[in-house]
DNA sequence: GCTAAATGTTGAT
DNA sequence: TCAACCTTTAGCT
């Protein structure tokens, strides 16, 4: 599920159902039990996505600034889980809870995050400054991650992936842009000229900013879709990720994947050719 | 019904 | 380089 889409849309549904009120935090798992006390009580003030990790600002009153933060990367199977439930309390926990936040009648109950943690301001500007550009966000600077992939002998698929030079982006992002871009995922960062990394960021920004409104990963257009109208299905929603085998929506040559950084790179490899 | 793989990162070896 | 985190799902039988 997470992509930096998707943590973007956590932070915003999180401030809109818990936002600006007192909320009690417990960690039925037991393993945030520590962290949870120090979040009890409080008011969640702020929230905040940049590339996959989310930040939520907890303060002592509803008009207090936030003095600790809640700072959540949900790695691979994490997961939030939301429920409306009555006054008298939420459903008991399904699985191995670690931080479960209640407010009133909403209760989010965090499932499997690799990242859970109570931080200061000053530490979570530490996170913030070893990630890179967002496309998601305002102040992201795509001129720094440019200087860094012009000068890197690393496969632009791998440079891709690194969360400090471009964050948010994942194994689906990476495969898709780069073929809607149509570049082979080795080429080296070195060898991507100025026009085709804007071409890539420009790409990434719309991709993601149409994740975040969807809800979930389309990146293919239209008239490569079997159905051509109406929201693309689960079939359609790729033009490589996960079609190892399948033709090439555009030129009709199989899929293929290899292992390519510890990840499954997907590529066509007639339309991304060297 | 079972197994492997999965949108990710960290820390140990 | 590998295990761990922990759950869901796809693809088998």
């Amino acid at each position: 599920m997470p992509e930096g889409h998707t943590v973007r849309r956590q932070a915003t549904r999180l401030l809109r159902v818990l936002g600006g009120r007192r909320v009690r935090a417990s960690s039925p798992q037991g393993r945030f039990a520590d962290g949870a006390r120090l979040l009890d009580g409080r008011v969640l003030r702020s929230t905040d996505a940049h590339g996959k990790h989310l930040f939520a600002g907890f303060a002592t009153s509803e008009t207090a600034r936030p003095d600790r933060w809640l700072h959540v990367h949900l790695g691979l199977y994490g997961v939030w889980l939301e429920q409306d439930h009555d006054p008298e309390g939420p459903e008991p926990p399904r699985g191995a809870v670690r931080l479960r936040l209640t407010a009133g009648s909403t209760t989010a109950d965090l499932r499997g995050p690799t990242a859970c943690e109570v931080l200061t301001a000053p530490q979570v500007r530490d996170v913030h400054d070893r990630l890179g550009a967002d496309p998601l966000r305002r102040d992201a600077d795509p001129e720094a991650a440019w200087q860094r992939l012009r000068r890197s002998r690393t496969p632009v698929g791998a440079l891709l992936m690194q969360q400090d030079l471009v964050a948010g982006v994942g194994n689906v992002y990476r495969a898709e842009v780069l073929f809607r871009a149509g570049l082979d995922p080795h080429r080296p960062g070195s060898a991507v000229d100025r026009e085709m990394w804007d071409r890539l960021w420009a790409d990434l920004v719309a991709l993601m900013r149409a994740g975040v409104r969807a809800g979930r990963i389309v990146t293919t257009r239209p008239e490569h879709r079997v159905r051509r109208s109406g929201p693309a299905s689960r079939e359609d929603a790729h033009y490589v990720y996960r079609r190892t085998g399948l033709p090439c929506r555009v030129c009709g040559t199989p899929v293929v994947a290899e292992p390519f950084v510890a990840r499954t790179l997907y590529r066509c490899p007639v339309c991304q050719a060297a």
